[in-house]
RNA sequence: UGAGCCGGCCGGGCGGCCGCGGCGGGAGCGAUUCCGCCGAGGAAAGUCCGGACUCCACAGAGCACGGUGGUGGCCAACAGCCACCCACGGCGACGUGCGGGACAGUGCCACAGAGAACAGACCGCCAACGGCCCCUUCGGGGGUGCGGGCAAGGGUGAAACGGUGAGGUAAGAGCUCACCAGCGGUGCCGGCGACGGCACCGGCUCGGUAAACCCCACCGGGAGCAAGACCAAGAGGACCUCCGGGUCUGCGCUGACGGGCUGCUCGUCCGACGUCAGCGGGUAGGUCGCACCGAGGCGUCCAGCAAUGGGCGUCCCAGAUGGAUGGUCGCCCUCCGCCUCGGCGGAGACAGAAUCCGGCUUACAGGCUGGCUCAUUCG
């Protein structure tokens, strides 16, 4: 996800769901390209480790992107506690924000 | 062996699996895919200086304003670097210094203290001179400390208007003299120079502060890569038209008649279909700039104390734009804790390029390495 206007969609629109170290928006698609994009703030940590936070966090949705419908569009927003966090508690929290999200999304 | 001083460099290593960005080449109409190569730092940071580059009506002079401030050298340039000088600190290696001018002028110097820039007299010292008292052989002598003389000693202070010694005196004082310190001058010598050394002379002493105003010398146009160029889109407006369209401009409203050239003055340039100011709102898609043969990196030789410069050889070395340079696992290394001495657990410094260079400043776990100083011991 590359433009801004696409953020503020999917951070309105989208399905809401919240774990410590992140806030994660989905808005279900149908089909097409799945866009994902990430908001790490300067609450989060200096440069470096908002850099570490955003790499860790674009590793592991990409290995979650099957359990999306195609043509999703996320938003995962890094609260503080996620500089702290360990690779494997972000990939837990992440697994679990996307499914409730996506379960909320299949209920209109 | 023990203390210490000054540099230079590194700043986790190896491997498996899965990924990302760029460039080159191959395949494909193309989306894409395959192969190869490259892919964060010494500070990439703070954005404090200096440049390159771009635009500003080619932007001139004076004033103002800002900056720099020992000397010589280096450099594209600098508030940088090197060498030296001076002052201060250290036994020393070495360190520190916003290091021009205080007879151009103005200002300030708290507290303490008698007195702090036309110096001054609290304690103290003195009794020459005047006064007063006593004695007198009438020459004078003694006392007092009222007037007075003095600034040596004490005391205050960051600083008290030179120091030591002798002469001198009532007591004293550069009052006089010798030496020393300091100030000014002259001559000679050394050095490109800052400056240093020696000799002589002078008045005998004349504070500090210019990170206070100020004076002097030298330097400085403004804005910045969202600079700037091109393409696409574009409400509205202006002009032309063969009514098909084309060209220019580029949001709206309000206001002014002037405005630009940094501010002011001179000067100069632009303008009424224009320009400028204020208020309110919106946008920032693509390509280039820009990934770069360069004030370039590495090696070596030469010149130089060095900064640096030159010759030769060799290499091509990040280029994103919601922003790549990674994720994960294992072994090793370093450190910390526990402890059954061999394992277990945890941590791995400061920190992330954005037009590009040269500096400065600040942050930094731990480690490697070179030179030098002092003390002690042995030979």
């Amino acid at each position: 996800m590359r433009d801004g206007q696409e953020f503020k969609q999917a951070v309105r629109r989208g399905r809401k769901a919240a774990e410590p170290a992140m806030v994660v928006h989905v808005v279900p698609g149908t089909d097409g390209v799945t866009s994902v994009g990430f908001v790490v703030s300067k609450a989060v940590g200096t440069a470096v480790v908002r850099n570490r936070v955003k790499r860790r966090l674009r590793h592991l949705t990409a290995a979650r992107l099957g359990e999306v419908p195609a043509g999703s569009r996320i938003v995962v927003r890094a609260r503080p506690s996620a500089a702290t966090a360990t690779s494997t508690e972000l990939g837990d929290q992440l697994e679990a924000a996307l499914h409730r999200a996506v379960a909320h999304g299949d209920r209109p």
